[in-house]
DNA sequence: CGCACTCTTGAGCTTTCTCAAACCTCGTGG
DNA sequence: CCACGAGGTTTGAGAAAGCTCAAGAGTGCG
């Protein structure tokens, strides 16, 4: 098992309010593990025994339907706990957690929450923070999908990632992991077509550019006009 | 003012633990007021000064676009807690509140949430639960709109308000608030037309009777049919 | 008794999906 | 080091679901 540095947690909000002492303890508690591309961290529906912490690396958080069609609820990037059904008196987590990259997470048994709550100064404020934060942005999400058509949807989704995860390049800014058309599709309720045909008419008029599993975004600004326009 | 019954708390779940003089320690500190029919009970956007619970009557949580859309997120029935973004650190709500039917609500101030959650037993843990519950409801409903033809959408909201506010008439079960074609297209993501379309067929077929405002499904497993039926 | 709101229904049109086929890219194993 | 195969991407053509536009009828409140 790697040494854990306690400059992992300093700094990030739901720690941040506490000592060094307290960070190393929880640090200790911690079990941290690499995650390959396409591996799941925990599958919904099944027994929600621990909660994590995303260290580097980004997720994707899954659905999947009776019918085996599949949705994107939202990405997790580093520094962000996830999993936390335990907060939320589940015994089971509501989705699935995958890994769209390479990923390294910290891991701690659920029974460790209450806990953390009561002994660590900011931790449940800030991990409900998140809570709330994640509720509006899958509201948001929502709203989006039933109100407007596909190529905004495509757009708000594409922004999404890059405003979360983007990296500037000489060329503009790129999304941090591996993403495909399907995927994009899986996060908009739409057909891998139909978001290929609308990269293919966006590198077109110069504002994506994009390669197998890569997207990077030259002209952000048209996308915003893109995905604000109304009616 | 009117007297409150310690009565009206007793049995609900984020209240189940306390006791006699507890509950009416809680009854003391809350205001109850009434709503008309379309009345807001708090706005999007604005400061979340109070959390509240519904006594008598149904709310529908609601979203707007800048477009000018609207979407209804979810319904509230009597004996939920409601408007708390309190507990999720927010300062502002997150969608608008609006009263279905005429409904009675106790509100408290927003600052007394740190207070009940460390005070009473159980008190935080149920109302966590509820924010679960409904993420998992929205999850639920994003993946619907995300996955299913319009008319499963449709099928399926009408079921999901059957189950949450149903009561059994001599014609079937019946929806036991006032509930437009409109209403029903801003839960769905798709017009009063096709509502209405669709509940002609379905009149057609036996399955439901609905007169201005007022659905009753006479035949709620054809309806499950619908809703689940693969494809 | 009239006006505002709700509901119904038809016709035509758009958007997006489905189906189909081909091409590209990259990693792997011979 | 090349060939192969799996997975990812592109594009066209046709079909279909659901939207828009339009008009009219029913309902109930003030």
């Amino acid at each position: 098992m790697p040494k854990l540095d306690e400059s992992l947690l300093t700094g990030l909000p739901p720690f941040s309010l506490l000592e060094r002492t307290q960070i190393r303890e929880i640090l200790g508690l911690a079990t941290p593990r690499r995650f390959d591309e396409g591996t799941a961290i925990f599958s919904e529906g099944f027994a929600a025994d621990h909660f994590f912490l995303l260290l580097d690396g980004y997720l994707r958080v899954v659905r999947t339907t009776p019918g085996g069609d599949q949705i994107i609820v939202l990405h997790i990037s580093p520094g962000q706990l996830f999993g936390i059904a335990p907060a939320l008196q589940r015994d089971t987590y509501p989705a699935t957690a995958i890994a769209a990259a390479e990923s390294i997470a910290l891991s701690w048994p659920a029974r460790l929450w209450p806990e953390f709550t009561a002994k660590y100064q900011g931790f449940a404020s800030e991990s409900f923070k998140t809570v709330g934060q994640r509720l509006g942005q899958i509201q948001d999400t929502l709203t989006e999908m039933a109100t407007q058509a596909v190529e905004k949807r495509v757009a708000a989704a594409v922004l999404r990632m890059v405003n979360q995860s983007g990296r500037k390049t000489d060329q503009g800014i790129e999304i941090a992991f591996p993403i495909t058309r399907q995927n994009i599709s899986d996060m908009t309720g739409t057909t891998l077509h139909t978001v290929s045909r609308l990269l293919s008419a966006w590198e077109k008029d110069g504002i994506v550019r994009s390669t197998r599993k890569h997207i990077v975004v030259t002209d952000p600004h048209r996308l915003v006009l893109i995905s604000d326009a109304q009616g």
